[in-house]
DNA sequence: CGTTTATCTAGAACAAGTTTCACTAACGCA
DNA sequence: TGCGTTAGTGAAACTTGTTCTAGATAAACG
């Protein structure tokens, strides 16, 4: 009768942003070898279907057919379709974040690299609209229930751009404003491309118009 | 049999951004009285409903009921939730758009006129936060079928923050990606705010910080 | 007016997310 | 190894958005 959720509902790494490294590993309270092949599967197929139809197209009932499991697990795993969405863009966040760093932006500044790993992102997810889509419709529409959820994967976004600026130690509390900015704009963007009002280069347009935030906020003079 | 959709489906105004004036009735192609009406009793009813509870206090049958309309009578004119609740944000937009015109911002700078319009807006929205939450999370949640009201929506913000610029005549490409952007954060750190993610203090920063943006954009020599 | 046609109404029906329940399997530990 | 507890299964039930149907009203129009 202890209807005590699995780990991901109550997971809350309390870390701070700026000494974010690779290891932000699922971190799920131990689980058992079975249990995490079970977790892998139920992402596994949540990916695949989103990457199908979309938000739409991943069905809890099926999803849980899919990766061989009872719809009440399913649920003591992620106990909404949100969180299990949000859960895959952790996943999928944490790949591009490891190929980041394995090739690092090329540009000089600042700016020109965010926006270039920004640009790199979007390109992988162009290739999948589709799962595209239902991470992120899944990330803005998450209510407070899945904060701490969003919130991982808001850290992890700024980890990326703060590696691409060159400053994943130190960043001013100005240099931090201008991330977030920037990552509202993402998210935003990203938006208006999946529900079609936006096209592919004006997502670019804007992430380069957002990115000049950077300069203002370099270390050097700039007000 | 004709299962002709009522109006607000497949409004498509087709006016130029710049050129938005204080007229942007519903415009819907003539509605008798009574189904003006009916309509506005929807919107209120949509709106009263959503500020008690939010989106999931939004209910159709309960709309339906509260606006006394059959259900399928509410579908004919908002053929989903997402509609209904996008097109109460457009009604909740215009007044909120006059109500700027009225008094317009105090500040000198564009940049800070901008910031205190948002700021103002989004103390307005403070005091309705649940209503907030249906209009903001629907907005963002709208599929490509609601594309055309979204769009509508977003040239209405649009129209609110170049008054504000006090440029609502000629603004130049550059211009309106700015605007494009501050308007991704605008959507973006509220959702994070109604989330419990950002505190309020953190969106008025966000908000500042985006409208720094239009200083680099201005006439003035700048880049 | 009377008729034709488009709207509305009431209510059933359907779909997919979520919850519940009774039962079985796996795990942790003494 | 045996046993109590936690996790997982299968299936039904429940909720709420959405669709459908048949009949009643209102509008348009000759």
């Amino acid at each position: 009768m202890h209807d005590v959720r699995l780990s991901p509902t109550r997971r809350r790494n309390t870390f701070e942003v700026g000494q974010m490294t690779a290891e932000v590993k699922p971190a799920a309270l131990q689980l058992t070898e079975r249990q995490e092949a079970r977790r892998r599967r139920i992402l596994h197929a949540s990916a695949r279907l989103a990457s199908r139809g979309g938000f739409d197209a991943v069905q809890m009932r099926e999803v849980a057919e899919n990766s061989g499991v009872a719809l009440g697990t399913l649920y003591r795993y992620f106990p909404s379709k949100v969180h299990l969405l949000v859960a895959t863009m952790q996943d999928q966040l944490q790949h591009m974040h490891e190929t980041l760093r394995k090739r690092p932006p090329t540009e000089e500044e600042p700016a020109a690299r965010v926006a270039q790993t920004l640009m790199r992102a979007f390109r992988a997810l162009q290739r999948e609209p589709h799962l595209a889509d239902a991470m992120v419709r899944a990330l803005t529409f998450a209510d407070r229930s899945v904060s701490p959820e969003v919130d991982t994967v808001s850290r992890l976004t700024t980890a990326i751009i703060l590696d691409a600026m060159g400053l994943a130690e130190a960043p001013t509390p100005e240099q931090l404003s201008a991330v977030r900015v920037i990552e509202h704009t993402w998210h935003s963007a990203l938006i208006t491309w999946l529900s079609g009002r936006a096209s592919i280069a004006q997502v670019k347009i804007d992430i380069e118009t957002v990115c000049r935030l950077i300069d203002l906020t370099a270390p050097a003079p700039g007000r």
